[in-house]
RNA sequence: CGAGGUGUAGCGCAGUUUGGUAGCGCGUUUGGUUCGGGACCAAAAGGUCGCAGGUUCAAAUCCUGUCACCUCGACCA
């Protein structure tokens, strides 16, 4: 084979990641062709391969959303300045990070405009005028979208000035229904991080501290990676009638009585790229389980100058991608069945199946496998549902590998030490007795924060694990992205 | 945004201390041989040394500024 292809940043070594986290997160997305750094301070260019890993996400996401009775909409970018500044919290908040244009061509703005860092001034702008009567309600809109966040110091996927995500903005009659649909939208998170992306997370409520400006609660989905940090990979809130209040959104009750909306918001974003990478990969590159995988598996002829291997290979290949497998097949020429090997593996695509003459003339092919390694041969009969189930075990071992990682490293703690050593690689899970200077303390010795408060953990006896006073509520701590 | 580090060919790097013709490996192009885990031989192409100023007969090298990336803090999704 005398010709390499152009795909050449492939034969590069990633750092491993037990040595220098950092590095190996940006060998692996450079290396992998997910993005790549954009000529703007802060903002990266989503490559095909990563933005298919996107479109996978929002095709599992969407389909959920629809099904939870929302519709989606679409919002202008720029909101006008007196606008934002219609909530207190809010504006305080997010002030700090917002990009203004104050320009129109030639003309200089009479008012400027953000560029929206989130959209609940709008949404609420608009909801005020659609809303009249309580036969309206609930309207349960969301938006795919970019944001823009003036942020310090960034890093592709986990903080970047410009990112995509979707964001969830309804308005109910009661604050019981409010306050269910924030839960039921965390629930849609948690369902779509651990079953599709197999990342197990922790759901719970914020902390008056660490909840987004403007809500009365905020929930979160805190998932661990594999230096031990958490990463909140998605948040629900749950504004009460705060908005409402400051937006005047209001409508005739059953008892004909001008009343406030109870609102919720709720929003993931391309972060989830970011803990897909952080929690699944290895020294060779992405594991991506099935569920999201762009690419599920690959079809490689061996040999392939040899008579009627690419022919047999494709027939593989088609008969898989019949059935709805997602299938790649890759009969370059150009480079050895070794460099796409690697290649494939440095991708994280979840499945290889080799298909070489012997295999042709034996009626089987070779399956291997990006999670373990393993290989088996399987029979050309009935080979579809052997995939699938294979395509299944990878998805499961995923799941199962980063949850046995998540729980041997969180710990639960009754004191200030345990919880000094915990934080150090993993989680803390202690009881907290909801004074803000703990978590203050927490944060300045040990730079951790407090992730969020477990719904359905008991108590583990009742003083708090920073400063030892009566404690009812369990909270977990540790160092976040 | 504070402290430290890095920026030289598509990629990875040497050269900077002590200023004096721009180097190496991989990749790329062409020809040939190979082909079940990153092939081999031969020839060739490829760089205003991150960017902008300054010092000097002369700057990758010294000075000032600036941008990007990495590490540790502060802030946040």
């Amino acid at each position: 084979m005398a010709k390499q292809p152009k795909e050449q940043e492939f034969v590069q070594h990633i750092t491993p990641r037990n040595v220098d986290f950092s590095q190996w997160y940006t060998d692996v997305i450079l290396q992998t062709g997910l993005v790549d750094y954009a000529p703007v301070r802060g903002c990266m260019v989503v490559k095909p391969y990563g933005y298919a890993i996107w479109e996978r996400i929002q095709q599992e996401m969407d389909a959920r959303f629809k099904a939870t009775g929302h519709e989606n909409v679409y919002m202008p970018m720029l909101i006008p300045e007196s606008l934002l500044l219609k909530e207190a919290e809010h504006v305080e908040g997010f002030a700090p990070e917002v990009a203004w244009v104050t320009q129109g061509g030639t003309e200089t703005l009479q008012e400027r405009l953000a560029i929206r860092p989130t959209s609940e001034t709008m949404f609420c702008t608009m909801y005020a005028k659609w809303v009249q009567s309580w036969r309206d309600l609930p309207m349960k809109y969301n938006q795919w979208c970019s944001v823009m966040r003036w942020e310090k110091s960034t890093r592709p996927f986990l903080r970047t000035a410009e990112f995509l995500w979707q964001e969830g903005h309804t308005i109910h009659e009661t604050p019981e229904e409010a306050q269910a649909e924030t839960l039921t939208m965390l629930e849609v998170y948690r369902e779509v991080s651990e079953d599709i992306l197999a990342i197990p997370v922790y759901c719970g409520q914020k902390s008056e501290k660490e909840k987004f400006a403007g809500a009365r609660a905020t929930y979160s989905m805190e998932a661990m990676m594999q230096d031990g940090k958490a990463l909140q990979s998605g948040t629900t809130h749950n504004f009460g009638t705060n908005f409402a209040e400051a937006f005047g959104i209001q409508y005739l009750s059953r008892e004909g009585k001008l009343e406030f909306v109870h609102e919720t918001s709720w929003g993931t974003s391309t972060r989830l790229i970011g803990a897909i990478i952080m929690t699944h990969g290895d020294e060779r590159g992405l594991r991506l389980p099935p569920n999201v995988a762009p690419i599920q598996a690959v079809v490689l002829p061996i040999a392939q100058h040899k008579e009627g291997v690419i022919e047999g290979a494709k027939r593989v290949a088609d008969t898989l991608a019949a059935v709805g497998i997602r299938v790649k097949f890759d009969d370059r020429d150009t480079v050895s069945a070794g460099w796409k090997f690697n290649e494939w593996e440095l991708k994280g695509v979840p499945l290889r199946i080799e298909v070489g003459p012997r295999d042709l003339a034996a009626g089987q092919v070779m399956a291997a496998r990006r999670d373990t390694f393993e290989k088996a041969t399987l029979p050309m009969e009935g080979l579809a549902d052997a995939v699938r189930a294979l395509l299944d075990e990878i998805q499961a071992s995923l799941f199962a590998q980063a949850k046995a990682f998540r729980d041997e490293r969180t710990t639960v703690v009754h004191n200030y030490d345990e919880l000094k050593q915990a934080v150090e690689g993993g989680f803390a899970l202690g009881m907290w007795c909801g004074d803000e200077a703990c978590e203050e303390k927490v944060k300045q010795e040990l730079s951790a924060t407090s992730r969020n408060m477990p719904f359905d953990q008991k108590p583990h006896g009742d003083t708090c694990c920073v400063c030892g006073k009566k404690a009812d509520k369990a909270m977990y701590f540790a160092k976040a992205y």
